[in-house]
Parts: C-alpha cells; structure tokens; sequence
DNA sequence: GCCAACGTTGGC
DNA sequence: GCCAACGTTGGC
C-alpha cells in the first residue's frame, strides 16, 4: 500500500465535500508527472488531502484510493472544462481515480509546520516553487506528518 | 491581487 | 531542438 499527497482548493473541493459523499473521481488532471502517479494509484493507497490556494493552506484529512486508475472522459468531452481534443476513447492521455474520505485529521496541518519537519525535505509539497497537485509520500514522510497531528503545540 | 516559478506551446 | 511567450499554480 501506498501514501499520496493530493492537493484541492477548498473553495472548488474542500475535504468537507469530499465527507459529504461516498466517494468522488477524481479528473481534470492536466500535468504529466501528476497523471503518471494517479496511473500508479491502487485501491486502499491512502491519500492526504491537502488545500491550497486559501487562507490556512495545509493537510485536513485523511482519504483512500477505492478504484483502480483509468482513462478520464472528460478528456475527450467537448463540453468539459478539461476537454483536451489530443485524448480519445482509443488513445486516451489522461487518466483518473476515485477517492472516499476516511476521516478529518484533528487539526490542520499547515503548511508551515509541515515546512519545519526535517523528515519532508525532499516531499515536493514543501519546496519552492514546486506545484505538483499528486504526488507520493513515502512511509517515513506518513509518519512524520502524522506524529505531527498528535504532538503537543508550543 | 501580486508575482515567482514552473510547464507547455509553437515558431523557427 | 532551442527558447521566447504564454498560461497556470499557489503562497503571500
């Protein structure tokens, strides 16, 4: 099993959206580093789930990866804001998976305290410049950010 | 809203 | 294949 990190901008997404339903493909994206490690999601992956472009960027929950990646039809849709008319059902060159929330974390890890970790130095997240919106979190990263959400502040 | 950093596009 | 121009991301 595998970690992720995946970024939302809550006011196109939040996490509290994501809690209100079952679950929730995940398309539109449009990068190729990102789209090559949706391809590599599996089901049961866990995934962070983090938002940007707001007031308190940072991680707010914790999500699963429930289906296996596959093609995104809103590539080849004419009528979607994703629409890419390189993609076709044949030929596709974006893909998707679909994600369900597990639960909130019990406070916002922000973005500046992930910064503090010496353990995330080289998670793309936390350098600059960087705006990967999918990208692998390796184990010892996982547990670093979640020792995060338990210790005491000061 | 600003703007630095980056990815993509397209002329050559 | 180079690289300038452009569009986007995302923190601030």
């Amino acid at each position: 099993m595998a970690y992720w990190l995946m970024k939302s901008e809550p006011d196109v997404f939040s996490f509290e959206m994501l809690q209100a339903r079952t679950s929730e493909p995940w398309d539109g994206v449009r990068n190729y580093q990102a789209r090559n490690y949706l391809r590599d999601q599996k089901p049961g992956d866990l995934v962070l789930f983090y938002h940007s472009s707001c007031a308190q960027p940072g991680i707010v929950g914790i999500a699963r990866v429930i289906a296996e990646a596959r093609p995104d039809p809103s590539s080849w849709d004419p009528d979607s804001d994703y629409y890419d008319p390189r993609s076709s059902p044949d030929a596709p060159r974006w893909f998707m998976t679909e994600i369900a929330a597990v639960r909130p974390l019990k406070r916002l890890l922000t973005l500046d305290r992930l910064r503090a970790l010496p353990e995330l130095c080289d998670l793309p997240l936390v350098k600059k410049g960087t705006r990967l919106s999918v990208m692998p979190v390796a184990d010892h990263e996982y547990c670093a950010i979640l020792a995060l959400e338990n210790a005491h502040e000061h």
